[in-house]
DNA sequence: ATTAGCACTCTCGGCGCGAGAGTGCTAAAA
DNA sequence: TTTTAGCACTCTCGCGCCGAGAGTGCTAAT
């Protein structure tokens, strides 16, 4: 019943009776919309104009969306896949691929979220000495994330230390939660037990350090001026972006929504709790490698979005993802 | 003369007689306007509007600034040395931190370009095995640039395999320009002379691929919300995040525009051929390590923007970057 | 060379108005 | 009982008008 607010604007009875042959007059059309506002599924924004669908309406289609076939969906994966297949390289650079393939296929705002670097688990850290006083860490986790740090000072220590510094972290912490290390770290430092052997405690400030990082640069954002050219948002373009700007809080509010979501998540309008966002709807899924969760990616578009289109290609491209890590 | 125009609109002749104390009646001033309008310094929107200053006029006004003494500059450079100083950590994260200063303080948009990566010299590059069938190079240039990079298959290399082959590019290819190895590398395959030794062989393509980078990660950008939040560019604000949103075409510009500049440059409105950039003025200045250009950073604002400010904030800013790279 | 005065021009915001679209309600038809 | 036709009513939107305001150019006087 919903689907035709594809198109801006509210929708009038006499419309309907045009587009649907249901053989029925716009007076009753009239009745049963008159119905479905007192329900609370329809809003009309002003008296005499046509009715829209409130995010409860929307709601009730989503859920009722259930299965259906999307035949074009299998067309849309189809190219998703072939344009992700080509790549050789990382996990984060195939994300920014899908998210590139998606605002295209979409019009919308596409966003992929590695899972915080404080949840993953160390694989790896390597120091190097680099330039004059500098040394860069670069950190290996098992959920494919590469990051390097460049570290201020490095106090004089050589290439051979810094090899031995770690080894020495590598044999510890190898395997453990970037959280988990964290603690680890301070625990040992407050107790001074290291303090015997002044290499390791070297070593446990180099990696304190190294392993701080912004929460949130890992964030990917792609189609931002496809959903700036949506009508509906003409205004409020400048909220948008400063809310775009604003990577940390947007990977707070995806990790809040989704909390627990199995399978494809969709929020919608009012259930989205930022203000910025208001008007907004969110489809996201987790891709996963093998059971454990690595990220998020998703679609951020208008309310009225073509859900019945959005929902299946997030699926599928967070099912292609999968697939590709966990291979 | 043209100072006066840090406020939106076209100013009228009795506008400036009451701002300025010239014992002059607007009678006069119209006069004097009408010259300069003559001159192509002044043009009107349309008759009885007040007159706007043109492209030409603002470059007559920046030319003719000079070295004024620009008082609170002053404070400006410390406090931008305040935040910059804190930052024991590499180029970047202080390009960051420098962009996102100079954004705030001159609300407008603010990039910084570190020299494309093509140009730069190796430092050091490492390989290492990671998960399953992956590889990851480590790529340090001696400009301050690290960089990483995940390839696909491992060819099952072992981690002593690729020490290996890391020692052998370093010795072969330190200090380098990555330009001259991508060469080095083609001749070296058409030759089939590293034929002989298989490790070599693999050692060439993998550094091939390790090497190539896309040109316009480097692109950092802030403050896109201040320019957006300008009355100037209310409309065209679709324009211009797609410009933004398309780094390398912005990379191209700037390189363009201060190709052989020495210190800061100033491109006002129709001297930069962007279309999508139209009515928009850049300052900007390169900042090196001793005498080595590094990169380029500047402000991108409207033509009316405040020059007496933005360009010793600019020279500031490069000189202080400039300085702390050095060091 | 400068200024006062004056007629002229152009923009901008508010207002009214009519067209268009859509509704609710009532009474008739199925 | 459900559906339909008809009708009066309401609200938005676009358009043209008009007056206020700002600024100019020109001329004549200082």
């Amino acid at each position: 019943m919903q689907c035709y607010i594809q198109r801006p604007g509210p929708v009038g009875s006499r419309y309907v009776t045009k587009k649907y042959a249901f053989n029925l007059s716009s007076a009753t059309i009239r009745n049963i919309m008159a119905d479905l506002e007192e329900m609370g599924f329809l809003a009309q924004p002003h008296t005499s104009a046509g009715r829209v669908p409130t995010d409860k309406g929307f709601r009730f289609y989503v859920d009722s969306l259930g299965e259906s076939p999307a035949p074009e969906a299998e067309s849309r994966a189809r190219y998703l896949a072939a344009r992700l297949a080509g790549l050789t390289t990382g996990i984060s650079e195939m994300l920014i691929e899908a998210t590139q393939v998606l605002s295209a296929l979409s019009k919308c705002l596409v966003f992929a979220m590695p899972v915080s670097s404080d949840k993953t688990t160390l694989n790896r850290i390597q120091l190097f000495r680099y330039l004059d006083s500098q040394l860069v860490a670069v950190i290996l986790s098992n959920e494919g994330l590469v990051r390097n740090r460049v570290l201020g000072s490095n106090l004089g220590l050589s290439q051979r230390d810094l090899n031995r510094i770690s080894d020495y972290l590598n044999a510890e912490f190898s395997g453990w939660g970037l959280d988990d290390i964290r603690v680890e770290i301070l625990r040992q430092m407050s107790e001074e037990k290291a303090a015997c052997d002044v290499l390791i405690k070297r070593a446990m400030s180099i990696f304190r350090e190294a392993i701080s990082f912004p929460a949130d640069d890992l964030l990917i954002i792609s189609g931002l001026p496809e959903l700036l050219s949506l009508p509906d948002f003409s205004d409020r373009i400048n909220d948008i972006v400063r809310a775009m700007e604003d990577k940390r809080s947007i990977v707070d509010l995806i990790d809040e929504l989704s909390y627990g979501a199995e399978g494809v998540q969709v929020a919608i309008g009012s259930e989205i709790p930022t203000l910025q966002l208001r008007g907004m709807s969110i489809v996201s899924s987790a891709y996963k490698q093998g059971d454990r969760p690595l990220g998020r990616l998703g679609i951020i578009g208008p309310v009225r979005m073509d859900y019945s289109a959005t929902i299946p290609m997030v699926e599928q491209a967070a099912k292609f993802i999968s697939a590709a890590i966990s291979r």
